[in-house]
DNA sequence: TTTTAATTTAAACAAGCGTTTAAATTATTT
DNA sequence: AAATAATTTAAACGCTTGTTTAAATTAAAA
């Protein structure tokens, strides 16, 4: 029986690792197989299990993985002691070039959280880093000082995250509706990186 | 063989049907499993083919069905002869009811299509009825008579349609992160009724 | 160099998949 | 009431799935 050893192969365990993400991100775990994994990494199916035990757990530590890039960049944003609006330009910046890099992170994560039921939100304690993080916190001063608008921070984070994913998870969409190749859709994103800011500044500083 | 009929139990059909539905929105093409099909609608898994020919057949249907809902309804809101201003806001309150009513068509049509490569667009000829669409119209004439900003319409769509719907893809991250219970997650979506129209016109107005 | 351990493979395994067959049942027509 | 057609089912089909076994190969230790 294969037991969990303390010297492996770290090159084959990437070359695996790296086959895998490529097969679940555009399949989904269901929609994936061993085999596709295996061949994709040039290897036997049998040196998969060898290596990760099972499908579910080579497909754990890429959910997780994937869960971990999706989240944290923002969580992270999201506390750096910036000033409000240069925060906004700068989140909406530095994630459309993530989300660029990564196009198929969000729909992954988005189709199979809807299995696992948010037990990773759990683990990382999300909830409490939202409501301590130090844009909240930003977001009611400004209120109380008069220079934005009153507003639940939890509506302006996911406006932020839906006008930033939505585009790249319906990216097929709006290429082909825009007529849109590979460069013209980058310049649509482009784009966005000055109308995201915009919209969300005009919107807290508007009454 | 068991060929096309013309007379048939639409009972049954429909039976079949709302199964393949609840079990395909849930678990996608490869997660559904006709077994599951069949034992949720209550009845023998050839009778499934029976009706039916083949599970990618029934899921087609449902497919198509859920596509047309997801986009149908908006192409439509788009087309309408009223103000713009009134229109954005009326889009997003329709909008927000059915997605309240329907929260599992968005993920799955949109984890979907990453694999069937835009066919059913070309179909229905969405990027014409989009170019031409009224709205598309009116956005240009307001930015003429100088009322609104000069701005791309496939901007102010997926900002539209990304406010919309990323909170009910996301909503168990919503729900869990606002702590929020069903009636909680549907004050949410209420809110967003007044805060959605209400960033786009701040923004098509500024400047 | 011999021995031992780690890695990789070919082949087989049981289980589950979508589908089909052929018989049983129900509804319709004659 | 008898005959025919439509519907439903139990059971089996062939194939693919994830996993395991046991042997072969490579690397490391003695």
């Amino acid at each position: 029986m294969p037991r969990k050893k303390e010297v492996v192969n770290p090159d084959t365990e990437n070359k695996i690792k790296e086959a895998a993400k490529k097969v679940f991100l555009s399949q989904g775990y269901e929609g994936a197989t061993v085999r596709q994994i295996a061949q994709e990494a040039g290897v036997n199916v049998a040196l998969m299990n060898y290596h990760f035990q099972s499908k579910e757990q080579l497909f754990k530590s890429i959910y997780m993985e994937s869960f971990g890039a999706f989240f944290g960049s923002i969580v992270r944003l999201l506390n750096e002691e910036t000033p409000l609006e240069v925060k906004i330009w700068k989140i909406v910046d530095r994630y459309t070039d993530f989300l660029i890099e990564n196009p198929m992170i969000p729909i992954f994560v988005l189709a199979e959280h809807r299995k696992d039921g948010n037990s990773l939100f759990k683990e990382l304690n999300v909830r409490e880093v939202v409501k301590t993080s130090y844009f909240t916190k930003q977001l009611q001063e400004e209120a109380e000082k008069g220079t934005i608008r009153p507003v639940n921070p939890l509506h302006v984070i996911f406006s932020l995250m839906g006008n930033l994913i939505f585009p790249v998870v319906a990216r097929p969409i709006i290429s082909y509706v825009g007529s849109l190749d590979e460069a013209g859709f980058r310049q649509f994103m482009e784009e966005r990186k000055k109308i995201i800011p915009e919209m969300i500044m005009a919107y807290l500083k508007s009454r």
